[in-house]
DNA sequence: CATGGGATTGACT
DNA sequence: GTCAATCCCATGC
C-alpha cells in the first residue's frame, strides 16, 4: 500500500522517524528504508533556509512529492517533501536494505556486496535509477512508490543521532536509523554502535 | 555573466 | 586519514 498524502502532511521529524521500515520502489528495484534525515526551513542546513527559489520550489510545495537534487556534480539525492504547503521541509532518504531487483542493482552500481548497493543517499539513487527528472513527481501517484510497512512486520528499533555531511546545524539530532540494520551508512550513530557493542 | 559551495563517493596515502 | 570528480544553483557584480 502506498503511503497516503496525509502521511507527509505533519511534522517532518515524525515523517522521518516513521519512514524507517517503509519501502521505496522504482520499477523493478525496491528497498526497505533503514536511514533518514529531516530538514526544516528554520534551520540553516536545509536548502529551504534561503527562502523560495527556483531550486526550493518543490520543498515549499505540497507534501508527498519527491525533491531530487544534484550533489557534488555527481549524485542525485532523494527526499520526500513533508509539512503543509508553504512550509519548506523534507526527509532525505539515506539508506535502504535491498528487497527486490538485487541483480539489477549490482549491474547499475558495479559492486557485488549487498551491503554496498544502497548504504548511502547517492548509492541508492544509482541503484534505483532515480535522477533529477523525477524532481517534483508525486510519491502518492508517480513512478517512485513509497509503501507502508507490512502489517505484522517487525517494529524497527529506531535510534536518533546527528546528521552527516553538513557544515551547519550539526548538533540537531535529526538522523534516524534502524539500529538492527547492516545497511546504514557510515559512520553509524553513537547510540547504534553502543547497542552493537553490548 | 562569473564565481563558489555542496544533505557524496571511491580511490588513494 | 586526504582528495578530486563534476555540475546545479544561489549569489553578486
Amino acid at each position: 500500500m502506498r503511503l497516503p498524502k496525509d502521511f507527509y502532511d505533519r511534522s517532518v521529524h515524525e515523517v522521518a522517524r516513521e519512514l524507517i521500515g517503509c519501502v521505496v520502489r522504482h520499477g523493478e528495484t525496491a528497498g526497505r528504508i533503514v536511514e533518514t534525515e529531516s530538514y526544516h526551513m528554520e534551520e540553516p542546513a536545509c536548502h529551504a533556509f534561503a527562502g523560495v527559489t527556483e531550486r526550493t520550489r518543490t520543498l515549499y510545495g505540497e507534501p508527498g512529492r519527491a525533491y531530487v537534487y544534484f550533489s557534488y556534480g555527481v549524485h542525485s539525492l532523494l527526499n520526500a517533501v513533508a509539512e503543509r504547503e508553504r512550509v519548506g521541509a523534507a526527509v532525505l532518504i539515506r539508506a535502504l536494505e535491498p528487497v527486490d531487483g538485487v541483480e539489477l542493482m549490482r549491474r547499475r552500481r558495479g559492486v557485488r556486496r549487498v551491503e554496498d548497493l544502497c548504504s548511502g543517499p547517492g548509492k541508492l539513487t544509482q541503484a534505483l535509477r532515480i535522477g533529477l527528472s523525477l524532481n517534483g513527481s508525486s510519491l502518492v501517484h508517480g513512478p517512485i512508490q513509497l509503501l507502508a510497512r507490512e502489517p505484522g512486520a517487525r517494529e524497527p528499533l529506531v535510534v536518533a543521532g546527528e546528521r552527516i555531511g553538513i557544515t551547519k546545524a550539526m548538533e540537531l539530532p535529526w538522523r534516524f536509523c534502524d539500529a538492527d540494520s547492516e545497511h546504514v551508512s557510515r559512520p553509524w550513530p553513537v547510540a547504534m554502535r553502543a547497542a552493537r557493542a553490548a
